[in-house]
DNA sequence: TAATAGCACTTTACAGCTGAGAGTGCTAAA
DNA sequence: TTTAGCACTCTCAGCTGTAAAGTGCTATTA
């Protein structure tokens, strides 16, 4: 008998939300028996939702309003029961996205620029993308060509191509062969090490100099010290796209606290930790945990991988209320076919 | 007489359009006579108005409301009636922005992103920065560096680094030395050419193909085509900082228009034109010429050099009641600063 | 003759009121 | 256990009246 009643709860509750996310407005007991055929009088439902009110998965805006879901309602709904759709959308969406996709010649950031595109086309909310973490990027090599009497390119370079170039200017002039010497014995350092770890590698080397006979590649330890990146400074890679579609779904004060938070390196940073720990498509709703005054907004966000390497993100910003069932799929076929795209190149 | 008149329109008119800098109202005449030492009776005030009024530079948001400014009183007061305020704003704005700016390690990337982010700091606008027009830039060397078995960096250098790097793959196993035969063969073509003659030479070599006696030149040839860039795939370079200054002057639908113009790639491009032709800072008074449905916004920009070659711009957008006689010298300033550290780097 | 004071008129913004509509909880009956 | 009925609550849109701000016109003044 308990059991039955919590179905019977259960398929309220769903039928609820789906009107509520249909419709955004309270959603009362009569609407209710108009859209679904329960064969319940309202004021059955009308009980049934005074006892999900007061487990907190639905709450009324006011006395004598329809019933809006909770975050709890939304979580519940996400995990156990909303039926995935995955299938059915997909064989449309994806053509779609595969030719986007497909044009964009093996170029990494414009592929995830495209990604993040692409997804707020699709979802009409906002799309963000982050590349992959690069603290866990393999070094290939370091190379220096000289290109001027003094001036010198330097360029770190990993599997996935070039992670950073810089000009430097040295005090003396050297040789190409020089150069290339002392890139070797750079390179018997720290290729294959991680960028963090040459990170630290360096910074141990530069602390004990004796170690280092040759001059030219204790200037160049320096210069490698400054142009080795990190995680924290290079957010200006974030990719967000569909700006034009915030207006839609949040007030003013939403906006704000959006844009900012989407400058704000901070919060990338905080999003990516958050994340990246586990693999799959993900729901944050009611963002208020991660940042304060998103509480309205909900993040659906998925992993991408970028050969064997740490994964980056892609995923949507949108009303707490949104189509769930229609956009995660999304998200979770977007991610992977990044993945797919940057793997096979 | 009809000097001596027309001087005090002027007068009046200033003080017009500064109360309603100031106070985002519309303007009344007794409010002149109260704020203003002027001498005069509202009734006179008035009359001035009413003449004003005729001539098109101010105008009444409906019978029996103070005056606001029209775009053609704003651009009067920018042209003939604003005092230069120069000098005194900037010497303590001046450190705060050099200081800024000056932490920056010389990548020019970073240096514009930073421009444009202290931009909307102090204007408390959005701000926005693109980089110089590539298309002229010379091509120093275009270097090719094996890095794997098949695998080759292609690295194209200007004077002012890196232009644009990509991995490819070739069909047969080179060496080092081969790869570096083909490059000077290239750059004996190339060399010190713009990168918009590079694109038509490279056409042309491709075109009439008999000319390449070597193989490995002939490929290379093809992939530079592919990594050429142009003005216009590459804007993601432009940077826009103080987003979340946005909704504070402007209703949604201007939110909407303005980030929808920025992410659109033409506007961007139908900016630049406009602007680098002259030099100096600017101001569009009513951006409807330039987009549709910014009318009541405007742009206050300058454009910065980067080496001797073509310019790029920052500047600010805001509403058209923006504070022009503390913000044009602040854009012109930042400019001016941006001009200095990229050519003494 | 130019500047001013006075006055009637206009328009907006705002607060307060009202009725319709939607929805609820409770109680009594099936 | 479910349902019908009912009194009650709350919001929303629309209307009204009033105060405030501002104007243009006219008669008067220096």
């Amino acid at each position: 008998m308990m059991t039955k009643l919590d179905t019977r709860r259960k398929e309220i509750l769903r039928a609820i939300i789906q009107s509520h996310i249909d419709l955004n407005v309270p959603i009362g007991s009569i609407l209710i028996t108009q859209r679904f055929p329960f064969k319940l009088s309202p004021a059955t439902i009308r009980n049934t939702m005074a006892r999900l009110e007061e487990m907190g998965y639905i709450k009324q805006p006011h006395r004598s309003a329809g019933r809006i879901p909770t975050e709890k309602g939304y979580r519940f709904y996400i995990d156990t029961l909303m039926e995935d759709q995955s299938l059915s959308v997909n064989s449309d969406l994806s053509r779609e996205l595969s030719s986007r996709l497909g044009t964009i010649n093996n170029d990494s950031k414009s592929l995830i620029r495209e990604a993040a595109r692409s997804l707020s086309l699709f979802s009409r909310y906002l799309a963000i993308a982050t590349p992959p973490k690069i603290d866990d990027i393999l070094v290939k090599r370091i190379k220096f060509i000289k290109y001027d009497r003094r001036k010198v390119l330097a360029v770190i370079i990993s599997d996935e191509g070039v992670i950073k170039n810089r000009i430097i200017e040295l005090d003396d002039i050297y040789s190409q062969k020089q150069l290339d010497e002392a890139s070797d014995d750079l390179n018997t350092k720290f290729s294959d090490l991680t960028i963090r770890k040459v990170r630290e590698e360096i910074a141990y080397q530069i602390y004990r100099e004796k170690t280092v006979c040759n001059q030219l590649v204790a200037n160049l330890l320096h210069f490698c010290k400054e142009i080795i990146p990190s995680d924290y400074d290079d957010f200006s890679l974030n990719s967000l796209s569909g700006t034009s579609n915030l207006p839609d779904f949040v007030n003013m004060k939403q906006v704000k606290a959006i844009l900012r938070a989407i400058e704000d390196k901070r919060f990338m940073l905080k999003l990516l930790q958050q994340i990246s720990d586990s693999k799959g498509t993900q729901v944050f709703v009611g963002m208020e945990n991660i940042f304060p005054a998103m509480k309205e907004l909900s993040m659906v966000v998925s992993t991408f991988s970028y050969r064997k390497h740490e994964s980056g993100t892609v995923g949507i910003i949108g009303p707490t209320r949104m189509n769930y069932r229609e956009l995660i799929p999304i998200v979770d076929h977007t991610a992977k076919a990044l993945t797919h795209i940057l793997s096979e190149a």
